[in-house]
RNA sequence: GGGCUCGUAGCUUAGCAUGGUUGGAGCGCUCGGCUGAUAACCGAGAGGUCCGGAGUUCAAAUCUCCGCGGGCCCA
């Protein structure tokens, strides 16, 4: 290719017939020989496959010599710094549009960064541990219990999580790539890698060093058949509403003298939970009163304590004895209801005051069962009370109490109200309707059960949280103080501990012997302390570390592990450190801490965004992260949430296949703010792809068809901006007003003010305005200055689009950069991203051509009042406007004249009483407080024969395009008309066949070509006239 | 049940922080126009109890309170 020849004489019919170019059905080809005259710029369909586009990028991206996402990042080597982390996914489901959604905002943001001159390093994870996993590997293995697992053995079981937990590593793999999201997949951190658990058992160390880390009881939502306790995730997706029993049940109290039975009513619908009481609760300050009520239908009289608020729960006749506070009640003494719960650590059966007690429902007398529910157990901890436990690990009763044993609590429900029935201490029974969770994968009942636990004192640490949490910049803001912030006011100890198999094996080894805790914190350490050699290839997962035995060093007695392991969401936390290897390796650590960025969806916010946090300050007292980004979900094209259960998960892949991967990102970008739920619809996206896609093709496409017929080399060619004309310098300025609101709105992580913006640019300033009034420019057939500073100006206009879009939609826009920019960068991302040149920004441009635009509109519309339609050339329009904006109009007056079809455009100043007087023909439309325009609509001779030109050389046009010739093609044209049409014809001939590319304009009715060439005739109605024009291409 | 958040035309939404002409757009619909880059575009029209109610104010889509509905998180 030889670069800046322009040929000095040159037209667009020369094209025809010349070697280099074939032309089939209007689109232009170039051919692959003759490299002698090829064109600067690769032609291009006039539809674009953004779907085919993409995968091939993605291969020019992936070759080895290109490797351009590597060269993006080390390009910037030595750069200050943005340090992100990737929050891991987990790779044994499938990815849903929500994970691709986190996944192109992550891109979005880093491609940017990186274009703006940061070194952004971009690495992987993966989060592989947890109970997920292990459900998995049981449904697989038909099994459910953890007795199984243990029969099934733990090293098998284990070995099929770790080969789960990449199950889907491949899908999640091709999607991230095919949406185009850059980061470093190649050399991920995993968290079940032995460098990770090291890291994570050195946190756990240092936090055990502090002392906070400690062993105690919980009460946790526990399934009975799986014998294991859940996440609050899993239960909070099994609430069900069910009908339980609602029993009202009357506590004898023990008074000193002997006299008349005084009742403390209490309510509950978990009746099977009353063998576990301890304590009944009431409110110090309320008012409680003591009735005499006539039970039994009046036959017997009792008297009961109850809420004065509650008296409506009473079904019989009552009066009102005392009235008193909750506080007076404080401490008496009642019977137990049931003689055989063992009851350890304390006292029981007496009344305490609590603040939780409410009126809103019940009897204000709250019974409390601290094994059952974990308000119970805090309130009996921190009032010393004992505890009773009589229900074993898989919900049955124990021989604790004979009459209930081995009976499931659920089924015992029934048995306990007869019993109480018998003895007279049931006051009344219904059926409750509320929500209560089940297992959701078993659907049994889930029980609130006691277990032993182990738990990080983060209570203790509430203020450090409420500190560290200052330091972060929160995307919404609301959120810092809001759902965060008063989360973390009301923080509770992290419940550690899981009784589970696949995780983090939790760093503790207690003394057989003398009890003695220790915390190990590296693979040395426990090779200095174990007993026997530890092989240094040990996988640090159960079994195998359980079969580690320290030796104590306060009694020399075996220390063996606690069975646990821990809360895959620690895993995670740790993920600023543990994926460096820190304290182990340091470097990387120390430079990449904290991050000054990170996102996910807003559900993490008491997931990874807390557990980062709560790592991070319990260890380093500093916050993770400045900035955080909470996104919306992505939600159905009605409004409800996506998930596999309700089955309107959008495929992404047909989506991919279908649509691409921009319009995709795109649309995801503009719908909203990024923190707002997202309607999502393959329909939605084609409406984006239609939209903007498209405009910005056809820019693309328009440029690329014109270059090439001219042969237009940008390298050739230097104009500086102030030399060219309004429109070019109008639209270079929009572009740098809008680089400056693009940039603000991303620093903002206003993403969706920056992508409409620039989507309002592309398809009104840039396709809708500028390019369709320059297009007369670039199809000057021969040398023109004015010609050069358009292509120039769209050439310089496409390039920075490119630039400014490429971290939106990476697809096209390289594609385009690709073809039209040859050079120094064979990528558009190893680009900076522009900056504005406030030097070409003209404000009083861009004010003059919005008063334009808003007169052209008037124009316009008087003309549609007028019934006169914009082809119609008319006399002269009149713009009546204050001084200010008469100048600012006559600069642009071309353009008026122009799109309103008018041959002159008069400007009058409002202020100076203008001899302008509206004649009757004269259309008035009112612009605004001191513009009116008056048109013109008076038709004398010669604008009836132009308009009348007009519209033939218009209907020529469209046959032309109807039989889908050629733009170069040559015709020749026939027609029969009226005197007037023929009277036009004949004076306006040349402009005719000018505009038309026709040989010959003759008169007469072509029924049939002599040479055997195409013919098309149509008879065509024009206002009252009747034409018929025939083409014949020659 | 609690906390946070959202609610504007059939649909997608701007405006709300800092109250002030007649609440703007786009898609869809009707009519008209333009068009050899554009299945694009331009003009006009129909379509709004700005979720409901109360309050503050000369004035409320906007501020306050109480409801209703959706979402998320927690119970």
């Amino acid at each position: 290719m030889i670069k800046g020849i322009i040929k000095s004489v040159k037209t667009k019919s020369y094209l025809e017939g010349h070697k280099n170019y074939i032309f089939i059905a209007g689109k232009i080809y170039c051919s692959i020989d003759g490299d002698r005259d090829m064109p600067h710029f690769r032609s291009e369909s006039q539809k674009a496959n953004f779907a085919r586009l993409e995968e091939e990028i993605l291969e020019r991206w992936a070759r080895d010599r290109e490797k351009i996402f590597e060269r993006s990042v080390e390009q910037r080597g030595g750069c200050e710094k943005f340090v992100f982390v990737e929050g891991p996914p987990t790779a044994n489901g499938l990815p849903h549009p929500g994970h691709i959604l986190t996944r192109v905002v992550k891109d979005l943001v880093l491609r940017y960064k990186t274009m703006r001159g940061f070194y952004v390093k971009r690495k992987a994870g993966w989060d592989t541990h947890g109970l997920p996993v292990e459900i998995e590997v049981e449904k697989e293995l038909g099994i459910n219990t953890k007795g199984e697992i243990e029969k099934f053995g733990i090293e098998k079981f284990n070995r099929r999580c770790k080969d789960s937990v990449f199950r889907y590593e491949k899908e999640w793999v091709n999607a991230t790539k095919r949406v185009g999201f850059w980061i470093d997949m190649d050399s991920p951190y995993i968290t079940f890698d032995n460098e990770y658990i090291e890291s994570v058992w050195w946190s756990l160390k240092e936090i055990w060093k502090k002392g906070l880390l400690y062993k105690g009881h919980k009460v946790v939502p526990y399934c009975p058949r799986c014998e294991t306790t859940l996440s609050s995730h899993e239960v909070a997706q099994g609430y069900e509403d069910v009908e339980d029993p609602s029993v009202y049940v009357k506590f004898k109290l023990k008074q000193e003298k002997e006299s008349e039975p005084l009742y403390l009513l209490a309510w509950t619908t978990t009746p099977w939970t009353l063998l576990g009481n301890i304590a009944l609760a009431v409110h110090p300050l309320h008012a409680y009163v003591k009735a005499r009520v006539k039970v039994k239908d009046g036959t017997k009289e009792e008297n009961i304590i109850l809420a004065e608020a509650r008296l409506d729960v009473l079904d019989d006749e009552y009066e009102i004895l005392e009235r008193f506070k909750g506080k007076t009640l404080e401490s008496m003494k009642y019977e137990r209801l049931f003689e055989y719960a063992k009851i350890e650590g304390g006292e029981s059966h007496k009344v305490i005051t609590a603040d939780f007690v409410t009126l809103e429902e019940g009897t204000g007398v709250v019974h409390i069962a601290p094994a059952f529910g974990e308000v119970d157990y805090e309130v009996c901890r921190e009032k010393k009370l004992g505890f009773s436990q009589p229900v074993n690990s898989e919900g049955h009763f124990t021989n604790d109490v004979p009459p209930l044993e081995g009976i499931f609590v659920k089924d015992a429900d029934k048995l306990v109200i007869e019993t109480m029935e018998q003895r007279g201490v049931l006051y009344k029974e219904s059926r409750h309707l509320h929500s209560y969770p089940f297992c959701w994968r078993c659907d049994s009942p889930l029980l609130y059960y006691a277990r032993e636990s182990w738990f990080i004192a983060m209570k203790s640490l509430r203020d450090n949280l409420l500190a560290t949490n200052e330091k972060i910049n929160w995307y919404p803001a609301h959120l810092k103080y809001g759902r965060f912030g008063n989360f973390l006011e009301n923080i509770e100890d992290w419940a550690l501990s899981r009784e589970r198999f696949w995780g983090t094996p939790l760093n503790i080894w207690i003394c057989t012997g003398c009890g003695k805790d220790y915390c190990v914190g590296s693979i040395k350490e426990l090779k200095e302390r174990a007993e026997s050699s530890v092989s240094s290839d040990l996988d640090l997962h159960r079994p195998y570390i359980d079969e580690v035995v320290l030796k104590c060093e306060d009694c020399g007695g075996e220390m063996r592990r606690v069975k646990d392991v821990i809360d895959c969401w620690y895993d995670s936390g740790s993920a600023p450190f543990a994926q460096w290897h820190y304290p182990f390796a340091d470097e990387e650590f120390k430079q990449n801490f904290p991050a000054d960025f990170i996102t996910e969806a807003i559900d993490q916010t008491r997931g990874w965004f807390y557990s980062l946090l709560a790592v991070s300050t319990a260890i380093f007292d500093e916050p993770p992260y400045l900035n955080v980004l909470s996104l919306g979900h992505i939600l159905d094209e009605k409004g409800v949430k996506m998930s596999k259960s309700k089955g309107n998960v959008v495929d992404i892949n047909a989506i991919f296949e279908n649509e691409g991967a921009d319009a995709l990102r795109w649309y995801f970008f503009t719908a909203g703010p990024p923190s707002d739920d997202i309607r999502f619809s393959e329909h939605a996206i084609i409406e984006k792809q239609k939209k903007f896609l498209n405009t910005l093709w056809n820019s693309y496409f328009f440029f690329v068809t014109y270059a090439t017929i001219d042969e237009f080399s940008p390298n050739a060619k230097e104009i500086a901006v102030e030399q060219r004309n309004a429109m070019d310098r109008w639209i270079i300025s929009r572009l740098n007003t809008l680089t400056k609101e693009v940039i603000d709105a991303i620093e903002r992580f206003e993403i969706h003010v920056a992508s409409r913006k620039i989507e309002d640019f592309v398809i009104n300033d840039l396709s809708n305005w500028y390019i369709r009034r320059s297009r007369r420019r670039f199809w000057i057939v021969e040398e023109n200055f004015d010609k050069d500073c358009a292509y120039l100006t769209l050439f310089e206009v496409l390039v920075s689009l490119c630039k400014l879009l490429a971290p939106f939609v990476p697809f096209v826009t390289e594609y385009i950069y690709q073809n039209i920019v040859k050079g120094e960068f064979e990528s558009v991302h190893l680009c900076d991203y522009p900056s504005p040149d406030e030097s070409l920004i003209e404000v009083e441009l861009e004010d003059s051509m919005d008063l334009v635009s808003g007169l052209v509109e008037a124009g316009r519309r008087a003309r549609s009042d007028a019934g006169i339609k914009i082809r119609q050339p008319l006399k002269e329009v009149v713009v009546v406007c204050g001084t200010g904006k008469k100048e600012k109009v006559a600069s642009l007056v071309g353009i008026l004249k122009d799109e309103l079809n008018v041959r002159d455009v008069k400007l009058e100043d409002v202020s100076l009483k203008s001899e302008f007087t509206a004649a009757d023909e004269y259309k008035q439309v009112k612009v605004d407080e001191d513009t009116t325009l008056f048109l013109d609509t008076y038709l004398d001779k010669s604008l009836v024969e132009e308009g009348v030109v007009r519209d033939l050389v218009r209907r020529i046009q469209g046959m032309r395009k109807d039989l889908d010739l050629e733009y170069t093609a040559k015709i020749r044209v026939m027609y029969e008309g009226d005197e007037e049409v023929k009277e036009a014809i004949n004076k306006f001939a040349d402009y005719i066949c000018e505009e038309t590319l026709a040989e010959s304009i003759e008169e007469g009715m072509s029924s049939s070509s002599a040479n055997g060439e195409q013919i098309y005739d149509k008879k065509w109605k024009m206002g009252e006239k009747e034409v018929y024009l025939a083409i014949e291409k020659k």
